[in-house]
DNA sequence: CTTGCCGATTGATCCACATCAAACTGGCCG
DNA sequence: CGGCCAGTTTGATGTGGATCAATCGGCAAG
């Protein structure tokens, strides 16, 4: 059973992972916008790693940062190139994914706004991020990072609170990668993003779902087809309706009870 | 589809996750040995986080850590308690695991002398660990060590990379999880164990399992029986052979092939 | 040496979800 | 306004791995 989804569909480069992916980084727009005070208008800052910094300190991250934007499916890194920047999430959603050598994916997370994108332990980047909808984040070189860290244990502190966070979130993936129906996959799924949108403070009847049917099903271990039959009978039996770009819970206890069990 | 492996096995208490599992605690075995230089004499100090402490350091963590120790399938800790000690192996092998209401269990991972049990985000621990075999390791209260870190950067930096490396695994793992088969699943299990063990300097001919034929099933998303059926067609095959207590690999490069595509 | 026990193995059957194969839908461009 | 096209839905069929059910084997106690 070898449930490849990625490497048929048209318009992904099937590029060889040690490949620098310098198109990507040319076509990155990068305005010269005024920076004065960037930082200091950002909404996203309380959720992102930025949260920690003090006046002072948000000055000289201002000063190493510079703000990157992505179009929709452009790469803001991939598995094997040289991990040179660390990212935090502005605006838009990413996808992150891993595959393997046949095209098989698994998709291993959604990058929200305020989201920190830099946890990587080697040299070269362990996983592939790319923008699901038009992505806006800022980077950093990793070495201008490591050495703002460095003497900032607070921010270090903040900065181990996210890849703490990331890592439970990824255990309970686990569980329901390993153990759980695709029912109730499926059910999980639209609650832990309803909560993640709840958290980021884009709380609204319907779900918006940014992300294809195809990024669900690797992200969950299915095929599309069993998400889409899933949310279909969801549909049927009135516990959600499915809308462009979404879904509107009618019956949030039930997908709570399914997610839960 | 609900493969319920726990829940039946015998001897198993099905505690309440939310209780306190108070009498694990008072079993533990607490001798009152001399602690003069007992962290310096440690085996397993270059691989555990305490890798990044100098002498002076090094003494300041024998005060406040405590050493600990668990027999075969006593708790280290549980799902739901009050999140209060971390803990860093020092030997035997313990296993990581989550549970469903219904029973069903997901092995998140199998520690190994010098890992580390302690990034936990909330105060409750959000996963159960409990002795495989006999286990050793240091414990801290969880205040001290917070404390502890505070002002030691390169040690906050020291346990970030150990976070950071424990949530590549978990990545790795999710794609093992959603899109391997179950022949792969086996392979890769067999690699990447043999690798952890070569880690911590135990480079032997037969790759040692101390852990159970459901352990390994629960970690990979299987039953015992695929585990079973699967390793006895390995062997059929000429790639190991099953030994009490672990196998040993005699064709490593296929075994590598199958872990890797 | 015999018995009991528990984990592991092996066999027969089943079924949840994959695979294969059309149709459908909605947004976009000419 | 119509026809394309990429993504989605729906239907028919196949199968990998689960489930159910013995049996086996190693070891510890008697």
């Amino acid at each position: 059973m070898k449930y490849i989804s990625w490497s048929a569909t048209a318009g992904e480069p099937r590029v060889n992972p040690a490949l620098e992916r310098v198109g990507a980084m040319i076509r990155t727009i990068s305005p010269n916008r005024a920076s004065f005070g960037r930082c200091s208008a950002c909404t996203v800052r309380s959720l992102s790693i930025c949260g920690a910094l003090d006046q002072a300190d948000l000055a000289e991250f201002e000063r190493i940062a510079r703000q990157v934007h992505f179009a929709t499916n452009e790469a803001l890194f991939s598995v094997g190139q040289a991990a040179n920047s660390v990212h935090s999430l502005t605006s838009g959603v990413a996808r992150l994914y891993k595959l393997l050598p046949d095209g098989r994916r698994q998709v291993i997370g959604f990058a929200l706004p305020g989201d920190f994108l830099g946890t990587a332990p080697a040299d070269r980047y362990s996983f592939s991020a790319d923008a699901i909808d038009s992505v806006t984040a800022c980077r950093l070189s990793r070495e201008a990072f490591t050495h703002f860290i460095e003497h900032r244990p607070h921010f270090l502190i903040r900065i181990n609170e996210f890849a703490t966070r990331e890592l439970t979130m990824a255990q309970e993936q686990m569980l329901l990668l390993g153990r759980r129906t695709a029912e109730e996959k499926v059910a999980s799924f639209l609650i832990s993003w309803r909560e993640r949108l709840a958290q980021i403070g884009d709380e609204q009847p319907t779900i918006s779902l940014p992300m294809s049917r195809q990024d669900i099903a690797d992200y969950l271990g299915l095929t599309i087809e069993t998400v889409s039959r899933t949310l279909t009978r969801f549909e049927r039996e009135k516990m959600l309706i499915i809308v462009t770009g979404g879904v509107r819970l009618l019956d949030p206890d039930r997908a709570a009870a399914m997610a839960a069990a």
